[in-house]
DNA sequence: AGATAATATGCCTTGACAGGAATATTCCCG
DNA sequence: CGGGAATATTCCTGTCAAGGCATATTATCT
């Protein structure tokens, strides 16, 4: 999760990934439509395939770039589980029960001592 | 949206972003639960914050942080898109059609000269 | 005002990483 | 086999970002 996030945090490889989404792609391809150099196009590449992003079918000298679904699947997957935060809004109520187990678990704080700092401003 | 997958893409921020995802809490309490110091915390927060993943209410002397909805969202309309790769696997006849228009589109090239390198080992 | 809690900022150092340029590798063809 | 095309790899360098630590800031209480 965190290394398919690191590698499609790069611009380029980001672009990268976008031009594969409509289809399969040489090397020398993306050369040309991106303005990059090919041997940074390779190292990218090769950083999105060790993030399993990408797949490489060889065709003669050429090597042609495939984007592998199952970590943009697993990504969604994610990003979904957010999706509650919106659905209930339950910010609000929550803040109550965040004052309630207050500042500091190591203490416990039997006597609320520290509760003279609880108050909000309202 | 790079900025969005730039955030994430630490794994502490990752960390601070999932423990945000069950309510808002205040800096010293992800410094507890996370094996982190509380300057790094606040530096995070501040990347996360720039990045729009997150939102500041004051209360008192402390700072409650709160996921904000939208970049997610945005993350996840980005990803759906990327769906059809499975829905449709075009992957194979696409294939087809990239070698038609091949590798170099500065040249047009009208006699084909290059072709003799345009041919599948299969 | 002084003390203290909660958090933010600044400075420094170190490591990772991206780009540049040259070179190596692999493969096909005549 | 020699040449050239397509791509990968290596080495170098500069930049940027994260952690550590000290300190500043803000707010609250007595």
């Amino acid at each position: 999760m965190i290394e398919t996030l690191r590698a499609l945090a790069e611009p380029n490889r980001f672009q990268i990934v976008e031009l594969l989404r409509n289809g399969p792609r040489p090397v020398g391809d993306m050369v040309d439509r991106l303005h990059l150099r090919q041997p940074q196009v390779s190292k990218h590449l090769r950083v999105l395939s060790a993030a399993g992003l990408v797949d490489v079918r060889v065709d003669a000298q050429r090597r042609i770039y495939a984007l592998r679904p199952a970590p943009l699947q697993e990504l969604e997957i994610w990003v979904e589980r957010y999706r509650r935060i919106w659905e209930q809004n339950f910010q609000r109520l929550d803040a109550l029960l965040d004052r309630m187990k207050n500042s500091d678990p190591k203490v416990a704080d039997p006597k609320a001592k520290k509760k003279k700092y609880s108050r909000t401003k309202r």
